[in-house]
RNA sequence: GGACUUGUAGCUCAAUGGCUAGAGCGCUUCAUUCACAUUGAAGAGGUUAGAGGUUCGAGUCCUCUCAAGUCCACCA
């Protein structure tokens, strides 16, 4: 042996050299013949770099290390999204630094630069993650861009397209002018803010609106059915002085009305009011569009076509005063607003084509499943909201304006439908055109110069006659011109199939359903309900046994890490100056399920229970190496009581700890081996039995090693580096505490 | 507006309805040739947010009030 131990453990001489042998011993997979356990690491952004919270990845290394010592063949499958809007959303950052927009681009040069971008960045998160000691077969890591990830994706498109699951309509989104894409309502941030509340004279109502810009798209008006006030205008035509003249308008009652609401009395403005366009399709109206999707009112506004929306508020705000049509104005209003959660800016609620999928049907055996507690979820109480949340799910809107991601494979019939179809595209000379491709082809351009150029298309569902499309992922070969869509798929209908591309074809029939799915419980709704939902739809199997969800990584106040606050915490730094281990057991100690304080001090007083695992090996080796230069001594009563007490605390320590790693819950696991080890086991019973020890008493040597050698396993899945380090002092420099079970 | 979660020492958090409510960090005092000063021993620090109830017994269960957080929002 004679390996010398410092007397300080120092992570940064060790961690490095630790994991390369892990490597090259093959430790990272497992060895084939044990019973299997499989864990899918979510994957980050493809272009990520390691923050705090992906620091709680390593629950779930320490799930695979606690297995593998307890005799499974574990395996953890990584991989990197593609995640296509907040991708997309950085590169255009960077465009802009640089005073180009996406808009410079066609949507084949863009997809190509933004995926040089990402290869630019790509593989520094897998080197971070290696830091933390991760045991993951890196080698496997899928890319949701990866070729067998498109093919099944697409295929599930297709499938679910012949199986009438797919539709696509005109849907009032959530629209970001800004960011030029539409946004899940789950993609939206509401905030509380005061807007000036206009109460606007209209016919013989009064009204109160906080956007006067959208009353041109106003095709009714209305009021509760219980509102006597209003009763015998209900069902009549009225007319109303406006902007642009006189007009007539309907009166209707619908309950969405809010009678104690500014006047009682709404506009109903269905192209640009989410409740208002559910409430036009109950009442059969009009839907008026007079805000255009890049944000500017159009010519339907007469002299404020053009302008911006802020701006043409304000000019006809100014417009009505000067006509005597507001009657007062209320500046104190307070009300939620929908901003776009990646730039801030209010949504324009906009009508645009979207394909979307019926869930209704889908979504059923997804609750049945998680009912009958075939999916586990941890902590418990997820439970209750995965369900609350599937029992409202509304269809799924999957497609995004965006051109990162992956293309949805519908092509539209060019001929006949040349003035149906609207694009925009980069002509020949590098000029931005925007229209129909009947206006260009009119001018000269041709279509192969339009397709090559494309940015965006977009199709309208029109009243007569639909522009005619097939599914298919290539072109169709005929004798006529087809055009692919340009919307791509929401970037959780690919990860949420994550579990369909990351195993081997013959795995799905060993390690299929994988065993934990461990994320953030932010993304349960997004991303853990999908994933179930595409595999019971593909596979009629569930995807995972038990779901673990962790909370968000925040300071040490609790409050959340943000660039703009300045408490951001970098994990490598904490690793670099105090060790993996240290942080590795800062984010498991003394935390419950709630979230996950980070601090530098907590970090330190991990590093110093490191610090001391190393030095109780330390005192343990040093008189193993000596003990065969001193005579034999044997045990008094005394201490032989001292001894059996310790073998008797020890099997309690034992059994208590598999009990709570089997339930998931890590930090009283480690909780409990840490109070064991430093206040029994080193301050009480080596305290005790230090003078024998010293004096050569072989058996009280043997008893403290035997169990200090069980806690360095049961500690390893927590501090891997640190427990590995002594295993080899203590048995050889080739010797693996992976390759040994508890 | 709705749902969920939380409120325990200065801070961050524990405590299957049962003994004197415990850790870490911080604080005070003492120790030191010792495996470890990244140490050890001792200590201060609590009306468990508040009020009421159930119980032999409540930090824990129930009701209400107050406060904080998260998610959802014509969907519950």
């Amino acid at each position: 042996m004679g390996t010398i131990m410092d007397s300080k453990y120092q992570p940064q001489l060790v961690e490095e050299k630790i994991y390369k042998e892990w490597d090259e011993k093959g430790l990272l997979r497992p060895s084939s013949d044990e019973k299997p356990f499989t864990i899918l690491m979510p994957p980050p952004n493809a272009n990520a770099s390691l923050h705090a919270g992906h620091g709680m990845y390593m629950i779930e290394d320490i799930l695979i290390r606690y297995k593998r010592l307890m005799g499974f063949a574990s395996l953890w499958i990584p991989g990197t999204d593609h995640a296509g809007f907040e991708t997309q959303f950085v590169y255009e950052k960077y465009l802009a630094k640089q005073d180009k927009s996406r808009f410079d681009f066609s949507r084949q040069a863009l997809y190509e630069n933004i995926y040089q971008f990402v290869r630019g960045n790509s593989g520094l998160i897998y080197n971070q993650f290696k830091k933390l000691g991760f045991l993951a077969d890196w080698k496997r890591s899928v890319f949701t861009l990866d070729k067998h990830v498109l093919e099944t994706v697409l295929d599930t498109f297709i499938k679910m397209e012949k199986e009438g699951y797919i539709y696509k309509d005109e849907y009032i989104v959530n629209y970001c002018t800004h960011c030029g894409t539409s946004l899940s309502e789950l993609e939206t941030v509401h905030v509380e803010r005061k807007d000036p509340l206009y109460y606007l004279k209209y016919g013989p109502f009064v009204l109160a609106t906080v956007r006067p810009e959208t009353k041109f798209g106003d095709t009714a008006i209305a009021v509760h059915p219980k509102d006597k006030r209003y009763e015998k205008w209900v069902g009549k035509e009225v007319e109303v002085e406006g902007l642009l003249g006189k007009f007539n308008i309907k009166v209707i009652a619908d309950e969405m009305v809010d009678m104690k609401f500014g006047t009682g009395v709404v506009k109903i403005t269905p192209a640009h009011d989410p409740a208002d366009f559910e409430a036009g399709k109950r009442h059969g109206l009009e839907v008026k569009r007079v805000i255009n999707i890049d944000g500017r009112l159009n010519e339907l506004t007469g002299p404020y076509a053009g302008l911006k929306v802020k701006i043409a508020r304000e000019k006809i705000v100014t417009d009505l005063k000067n006509k005597g049509l507001i009657e007062k104005v209320d500046n104190e209003y307070l009300h939620a607003v929908t901003v776009c959660y990646k730039c801030g800016r209010d949504l324009e609620p906009t009508i645009i084509p979207n394909w979307f999928i019926k869930v209704k049907e889908l979504k059923k055996p997804v609750i049945e499943a998680i009912k009958k507690d075939k999916i586990k979820f941890y902590p418990k109480r997820y439970k209750k909201q995965i369900l609350q949340w599937l029992k409202v799910m509304h269809d799924w809107p999957i497609s995004r304006q965006i051109a990162w991601g992956i293309r949805i494979p519908v092509w539209y019939l060019v001929n006949g439908n040349e003035s149906r179809i609207w694009l925009s595209f980069i002509d020949r000379e590098g000029k931005f055109k925007i229209g129909t491709i009947q206006q260009y082809l009119d001018k000269g351009h041709n279509l192969d110069e339009i397709k090559k150029g494309l940015q965006q298309i977009t199709v309208p569902i029109y009243e007569q006659v639909q522009v005619k499309y097939l599914v298919s992922v290539n072109e169709p070969k005929d004798r006529q011109n087809w055009i692919q869509e340009t919307d791509t798929f929401d970037t959780w209908f690919s990860s949420g199939q994550w579990p369909l591309v990351t195993l081997k074809e013959e795995e799905y029939k060993t390690r299929f359903p994988t065993d934990v799915m461990g994320t953030l419980s932010d993304i349960l709704p997004f991303w853990v309900s999908r994933m179930i939902m595409f595999s019971l739809y593909r596979k009629n199997e569930i995807p995972f046994k038990n779901v673990y969800l962790w909370s968000k990584v925040v300071d040490s106040k609790g409050q959340k890490m943000s660039k703009s606050k300045g408490n951001v915490i970098n994990p490598i730094d904490l690793v670099n100056k105090y060790g993996a281990d240290a942080f590795r057991a800062s984010l498991i100690f003394g935390t419950g399920e709630n979230n996950v304080p980070l601090a530098e001090e907590k970090v330190i007083g991990m590093r110093n229970f490191v610090n001391k695992i190393w030095n109780i090996g330390r005192f343990i080796e040093m008189n193993n190496k000596v003990k065969s230069q001193k005579s034999k001594v044997k045990s008094s009563s005394e201490k032989l009581k001292v001894l059996k007490e310790l073998e008797k605390e020890y099997k309690k320590e034992k059994k208590q700890y598999l009990k709570y790693m089997d339930s998931y819950q890590f930090f009283k696991a480690l909780g409990l081996v840490y109070e064991f080890i430093w206040h029994r086991f080193a301050d009480y019973y080596i305290e005790q039995l230090k003078d024998e020890v010293i004096n050569g008493n072989i058996e009280a040597l043997g008893k403290l090693k035997e169990v200090y050698l069980e806690n360095l396993k049961m500690l390893h899945p927590f501090t891997p580096f640190v427990t590995e380090m002594i295993w080899k002092v203590f048995k050889g420099k080739k010797k693996s505490i992976l390759e040994v079970r508890i």
